[in-house]
DNA sequence: TCAAAAGTGTTATGATTACACCCATGA
DNA sequence: TCATGGGTGTAATCATAACACTTTTGA
């Protein structure tokens, strides 16, 4: 395996165009907090460093495809949610070509089979999105990139509910929103808004021993392909 | 040149890697309607066949720094806005490695020099968003892709005024959103809105030798580089 | 003086905000 | 009975939509 990636750089540097690979932004929505899955670098003894996960194209893989082996190949699970951030190109320490990076996010769900132990790496580790540090700069922008990317989309399609479990309650909605966005939400306000547009359902169940009154649990209106495609949130945080 | 280019085609195929291309969806507002260049492919007698500018990575060139390549070798000038939309895969005729296309969208203003007479090339045309037929498969997908993102953005960013005049009217700009985004909308209240943000101000000039009251004529408040940074901007459209 | 487009003002409706309050549950 | 978080209601405010109206200009 290693050789073979020797291999295939040797090749790739001799050849007049650009080496490619596929960036991995994981994001997964645990303790109130938003984390990501980050690659701990063996070969660096001094500091901690961190990468984001990524792989190279392989043969008769479309790219796409790449980023979705990246996921099943690290964690194991193949409900997710994935979609493209853009390219981005970087100078190359070895040839006269840009490296070009395509960037992906994906949203991972809680209790989609028990993420934590589906992390068949040891060297794999999810990281609170204010705790990072010690990443390249060239996986720093993707990063950056990706959340600017998720702020955005989650006020306008129902993608955040791919970070929540299949059943949660409104509460845990909101707070979804303001450790994403990083504001406070009002909220009988959002109660009011998310209800009235029809996006969830009550499912007649609650919570249980909790020492406060029970939420009610609610569920997703949604196939995972339409929340992309629902652009009926319109949340002007 | 095109021996060059032969040349690299032979190199690419041969290594063990995606071929990758940049192409543009370059955008101009005349006569009230959205025009897009396109380039006449002259190899196929039987139909006109179209496609978007595009050209390989050279050695040395960052992948944007291509595409403004691109612009300035087919029009000539270089006051646009350019933005990169993402990577778009699709089978290879001749790889088993999928072939990559970087796609951009680049917005022109009438103004800037005279686009038609920079127009270098003979099979080149600016052809009206709805009537561009011809167009292959990849190269269709961009161009739905661009337009979407296009729709998106002029509704949150003021990119749109770079498909207008330095100097414009209120209901110039009216009429570049009712065309991109293809519905009707209230005068009175599109002026309220947009002069309320203080996003455009009064250059004392106004429109001469019309058969109806002369408009005034605006200008923008901001520079090129803050346009896609102002977010200020909120039609619900 | 007419047509055509510029530009103003007014009212009704609906969404959003801010805030106060009540409810259920375990400790 | 208290603390904690779940859940409801209401009045004030602000943005938007609909529409009628006045102004300026060349023909």
């Amino acid at each position: 395996m290693e050789k073979g990636d020797e291999n295939r750089k040797k090749k790739t540097s001799q050849c007049r165009t650009n080496r490619i690979e596929i960036d991995c932004v994981v994001f997964n929505f645990e303790d109130e907090s938003l984390k990501v899955l980050l690659v701990k670098q063996k070969d660096n003894e001094r500091n901690t460093n961190w990468e984001l996960l990524s792989d190279t194209i392989k043969e008769g893989e479309t790219i796409s495809g790449t980023a979705q082996n990246i996921l099943k190949k690290y964690i194991g699970v193949d409900n997710f949610f994935l979609e493209q951030l853009k390219a981005f190109g970087y100078p190359s320490p070895s040839s006269s070509y840009e490296d070009i990076s395509i960037g992906y996010y994906a949203l991972i769900k809680r209790d989609t089979g028990n993420v934590e132990n589906h992390v068949a790496y040891s060297n794999l580790e999810w990281i609170g999105i204010n705790e990072i540090s010690g990443l390249s700069d060239k996986h720093k922008i993707i990063l950056d990139y990706s959340l600017k990317e998720l702020r955005q989309n989650i006020c306008k399609t129902a993608i955040g509910f791919n970070l929540l479990p299949e059943k949660f309650t409104l509460l845990q909605v909101m707070h979804l929103y303001e450790e994403i966005l990083g504001i406070e939400i009002n909220k009988s306000n959002f109660r009011r808004k998310i209800l009235q547009m029809n996006l969830v359902h009550d499912s007649n169940e609650k919570e249980e021993a909790v020492s406060h009154r029970a939420a009610k649990f609610y569920s997703l209106n949604l196939q995972q392909h339409e929340m992309l495609a629902h652009r009926e949130l319109n949340f002007n945080f």
